[in-house]
DNA sequence: GTCACGC
């Protein structure tokens, strides 16, 4: 797979990064007896160099080829496969030397200039669906690689032209390993519960196959590896035909990029583009403006970069053309690609707001609407700006577009401050693969600030060969601790937002391949980032937030691995005890004395003593559980304590609404109808 | 008080 970021990562210019040697800027150190380099598990194969392991790889080369993905038994596999080119080794041969000349996707197979001309001439079509088309390309001649655009026309979606080179493009090799990496471990899947609450749930789908999901949707699915919807999507694609709105707690290795992805596609690929109202006034022959049908919204900048590239693995062939706009890359780049297609735009709020300032974004035709990392998005730092993007711009409002938002957490305030977005949503918690209990060893380590080097280094030393992910609090530490970290001879980088977007591209890169195999981050690389093979996870400094925590936390033992996750504590962190305690608690982890000390010394009353220390992930976190009191969901605590419906004048989402609603708690398989709620939480 | 989010 290609895990370089999309917009300003030329393959000319990632190599030439991971060619060079040394691991950080300012201050870097070589580090003087090399260290022995680690090879990630699924890059192991294609890694003849890996000094261990070379057997192991040539073998699993072997058995996966015996093996090959759905693609090649597929009734529509009908190109000849021109020989030697599935063992072209991919990140060389994107096109020779052309580098910044081509696309701005780093490689990606699209020939910009004709192309943004057949754009042009189509836009005629957007106002005449009967007798125009909307996006593709009618000729695919002179281009070896274009005729994988779909198009709408007369009303039908056509689709592209299958392409090889395409296809190893977005998916992998069929020889390569990684090409069935979805992260997932599919076996799992059944043990994970679901837990949903609101009025008239619809009833999640149950397979691929009998969702009667649009058949390109169901190929560049099969083509991406997925062969069971995960829990999440299972709801997401029924909730998605329902057009209702949702608002899921789930994990990234709980598949939840395809749980939005999939059921805004499998809509737009049945009903076609929309139309620019007449309203916007200007000619769209010449009008260099986009009008996206679907905005996904992420907090970083490599977050939204990897969504993206999921995404263009569920649009092949169709007429539908994803989309990425972040900052730090080169916006005139950006801005050309807006221009070729955009119908599904994932950004960073900044970004966006720049682009909708110059007037080459519009909202006006938004179907559908993603928060990713929803809480994130909606603290405080975040939340003016959804609000601006949301509220004051051309958005449809609420009734007329669909709203789905994700996280791994989501706190009470934040829930509140969520309905302004949403209408009569589902919610959804959903399980990790495996409970985090199950995959996640977590221990919390005394130790001063002093100390705190010399321990990671022991730390280090005895981790083996695993990719440690390293969080402090700060960007400074972060640089601190890389230089001290190097001058112990050891590989590190980091990444933070003070570094270059090419920085921190090529921090996370080394990182992935095993060539800098500890990244020390600040909470940049907390959420979201899917990272195979990441063994530990320290946290050299705690966060301030117990949800913080169980996000970086969540950077380990991903898809059924197991995964360290060590905690540096000591008096500074109190203010974190009492939720470490209860969620370690929750987690069946062993919880050192030392915390319940540290709670005792700084309360005066000890112990659960005040307020909601009744329950779990308490202290303001509200955690995965639906907060709507009309729902049964809140916690018991706080429906006591406050009377069981005081949002004050927040409560306007679904409580005001008299629908008859219900209240349903699946174990996913088999589906178990309308659970008493004292057994809502049984996953955990 | 920190992190992330545009030029």
């Amino acid at each position: 797979m290609t895990t370089g970021l999309g917009i300003n990562g030329s393959s000319d210019r990632r190599n030439a990064n991971t060619n060079a040697n040394s691991t950080n800027a300012g201050g870097a150190r070589p580090a003087g007896g090399a260290p022995k380099r680690y090879i990630p598990p699924h890059l192991r194969a294609k890694a003849p160099t890996a000094p261990v392991d070379k057997n192991a790889a040539l073998e699993r080369t072997a058995s996966w080829s015996g093996n090959l993905p759905a693609r090649d038994r597929s009734p529509s596999a009908e190109r000849p496969a021109p020989s030697g080119f599935s063992r072209a080794p991919r990140d060389d041969h994107r096109g020779g030397s052309s580098g910044e000349s081509r696309g701005p996707q780093g490689g990606q197979n699209w020939s910009a200039r004709s192309d943004s001309m057949t754009r042009t001439t189509t836009w005629s079509g957007r106002r005449d669906e009967k007798s125009g088309s909307y996006g593709g390309r009618s000729s695919s001649s002179g281009m070896s690689r274009g005729g994988a655009f779909g198009m709408w026309a007369n009303g039908k979606h056509v689709y592209g032209q299958r392409n090889e080179r395409t296809e190893i493009e977005l998916y992998g090799s069929p020889d390569d390993p990684e090409r069935m990496h979805t992260g997932i471990n599919f076996e799992k899947y059944d043990e994970i519960p679901v837990d949903s609450s609101g009025n008239n749930i619809p009833k999640p789908i149950t397979n691929f196959e009998e969702a009667d999901l649009d058949p390109l949707l169901r190929e560049n699915i099969k083509l991406s590896g997925y062969t069971v919807p995960t829990p999440v999507q299972k709801w997401s694609i029924s909730l998605g035909r329902e057009g209702r709105d949702m608002m899921a707690c789930a994990q990234t290795g709980s598949g939840k990029t395809g749980g939005f992805l999939f059921p805004i596609l499998n809509e737009s690929f049945r009903t076609g583009p929309a139309e620019i109202p007449a309203t916007e006034g200007r000619n769209p022959y010449r009008s260099r403006k986009a009008y996206p049908i679907a905005l996904i919204l992420s907090p970083t900048r490599e977050l939204t970069s990897q969504i993206f590239l999921e995404a263009r693995k569920f649009c092949y062939r169709s007429w539908v053309r994803p989309c990425v706009v972040y900052g730090g890359a080169d916006i005139g780049q950006q801005l050309r690609q807006v221009e070729r297609g955009c119908d599904v735009l994932v950004a960073t709020p900044g970004r966006l707001v720049d682009l909708i300032e110059r007037a080459r974004i519009s909202l006006c035709n938004i179907r559908y609407l993603v928060l990713d990392e929803a809480d994130r998005m909606l603290d405080m730092g975040f939340e003016p700006q959804i609000r601006r993007i949301v509220e004051q711009e051309d958005m449809p409002g609420v009734n007329e577009r669909q709203t789905l938002m994700f996280s791994a957490t989501f706190p009470r305030d934040i829930q509140m401050l969520a309905q302004d977005f949403l209408r009569d949503y589902i919610f959804l918690t959903v399980g990790r693969v495996g409970s985090a209990s199950e995959n996640i060893t977590q221990r919390i380590e005394f130790v001063e600030d002093a100390d705190k080097l010399s321990l990671l280094l022991d730390l280090l030393e005895s981790n083996g060969d695993c990719l440690t992910l390293v969080f402090v609090e700060t960007k400074r530490m972060a640089d601190r601790l890389t230089d001290d970290l190097l001058y112990n001879n050891i590989h590190a980088s980091a990444i933070h937002g003070d570094r270059t977007q090419r920085e921190r591209e090529r921090a996370l890169e080394n990182f992935r391949t095993g060539r800098t195999p500890v990244l020390v981050a600040t909470a940049v690389a907390a959420r979201g980032l899917d990272i195979p093979n990441v063994g530990h996870v320290i946290n050299y400094d705690l966060p301030t937030d117990v949800d913080e925590y169980v996000h970086r936390v969540g950077r380990t033992g991903r898809a059924g691995n197991t995964g360290i996750a060590t905690s540096f504590f000591n008096r500074n962190n109190h203010n974190i005890a009492r939720n470490l305690i209860d969620l370690l608690e929750e987690a069946n982890q062993e919880i050192p004395s030392f915390l319940g000390v540290i709670v005792r010394e700084r309360s005066g009353f000890g112990g659960r003593g005040r307020g909601r220390g009744g329950f779990s992930r308490g202290g303001g976190s509200g955690g995965f559980r639906d907060q709507r009191p009309q729902y049964g969901r809140g916690d018991r605590d706080f429906r006591q304590s406050h009377g069981g419906s005081n949002f004050g004048s927040r409560n306007t989402g679904g409580g005001s609404r008299n629908a008859p609603s219900s209240s349903n708690s699946f174990n996913t398989m088999p589906p178990m109808p309308s659970m008493d709620s004292d057994s809502k939480n049984s996953w955990f």
